[in-house]
DNA sequence: TTGTGTTTTATTGCCTCC
DNA sequence: GGAGGCAATAAAACACAA
């Protein structure tokens, strides 16, 4: 069907194709053949694969690089071939190879084309104008299927690598959550075997003050150890070290625990039991306002319990609760 | 050889720009 | 309104396994 000016454009240029194979009489077999009249009438395709033939033979009539025109190179009785080629019926054509890689180079230098450049191009590659911006057009197509193939590809580098993040940051998450909900446990079970002690017994007043961390102490008054902890796991009580004194903890769980003259604020660090050069190793270690043993007097028993730092610095927990929760 | 999938050439219709 | 670009598509050419 041939309808609208994109077609008859495309007639035209194969009619005046038709009128270069004519007048330059480079197809002496067909100029004289009823089929180049055939031809003018001809749907637009059957012109255009004719005219490609006519003008490719007319270039190669005027010398022109005979490796654009591989359709002939084989063609040594060419007016045998040509009067058969002509009576071919309609066939479409791939261009050889040179025109290909010739297009190819344009293509890498600019891939669009101005109008001197597609006439310049077509000259030189043998080829009709329209079937060079044909050519480019089809070309910028490929090339911007294979751009999203690509961006495509680095999305889906860039998606895998941050789900990767996500998924360990969630098992981070998971296990803090379980430490959190462990701790809280054995505090509320401290708190009330506490209450039940006060109730039972009269206790002198500086033991009913003792903070947790000297329950853990080895009997040496100053020497904290949480290693001598019995009762106590080692992540734990590592937990209980950073809990104590923390200023960051905004809920409930943690604040309550916090919170001094609150009952259940079991955590108030008895400095008088630490002398000057442990607190002054303590704050060499992490928290400088804090006073807690050091980490290096805790006993790993089972190396996976390090796993309780997290793997990263310290102070990137309290970062990482206020994340989280 | 043949069926099938892929690539390439070309057409069509729509859109934008001048 | 014409020229040219693009997306969608047709169809020939090609590649290749069975």
């Amino acid at each position: 069907m041939i309808t609208g000016g994109r077609v008859l454009m495309g007639s035209l240029t194969n009619a005046s194709n038709l009128g270069i194979l004519l007048q330059s009489q480079a197809a002496p077999s067909s100029s004289d053949s009823p089929d180049a009249f055939f031809l003018s009438g001809s749907s637009a395709s059957f012109l255009g694969s004719r005219s490609m033939v006519s003008f490719e033979d007319v270039k190669r009539g005027k010398g022109c690089n005979r490796s654009f025109f591989s359709p002939f190179d084989h063609d040594e009785n060419g007016d045998e071939d040509l009067d058969d080629y002509f009576h071919q019926p309609e066939k479409k054509r791939r261009l050889t190879a040179d025109q290909v890689q010739f297009l190819e180079k344009s293509f890498e230098v600019e891939n669009k084309l101005e109008p001197e450049r597609k006439v310049q191009l077509a000259k030189e590659v043998g080829l009709q104008p329209r079937q060079v911006a044909i050519w480019f057009q089809n070309r910028r197509a490929r090339w911007k299927t294979k751009q999203l193939e690509k961006d495509f590809e680095s999305l889906q580098a860039s998606y895998d690598s941050l789900k990767a993040d996500y998924d360990n940051l969630l098992k981070e998450k998971d296990k803090l959550n379980a430490e959190v909900a462990n701790l809280t446990e054995k505090v509320l079970l401290r708190e009330k075997q506490d209450k039940q002690e006060d109730k039972g017994e009269v206790k002198e007043p500086e033991q009913a003050q003792q903070p947790l961390l000297d329950t853990c102490s080895d009997g040496e008054g100053s020497k904290v150890s949480v290693g001598a902890c019995k009762q106590e796991d080692m992540c734990s009580a590592k937990s209980d070290i950073f809990d104590a004194d923390s200023p960051h903890y905004t809920d409930g769980v943690h604040s309550a625990l916090l919170e001094p003259g609150d009952s259940s604020y079991v955590f108030e660090p008895d400095q008088s039991d630490l002398s000057q050069d442990e607190e002054d190793n303590l704050s060499k270690n992490f928290f400088p306002q804090y006073t807690f043993p050091k980490l290096e007097d805790v006993d790993y028993s089972d190396p996976s319990e390090s796993s309780c730092s997290f793997g990263f610095p310290a102070e990137d927990h309290d970062a990482f609760w206020s994340w989280s929760y």
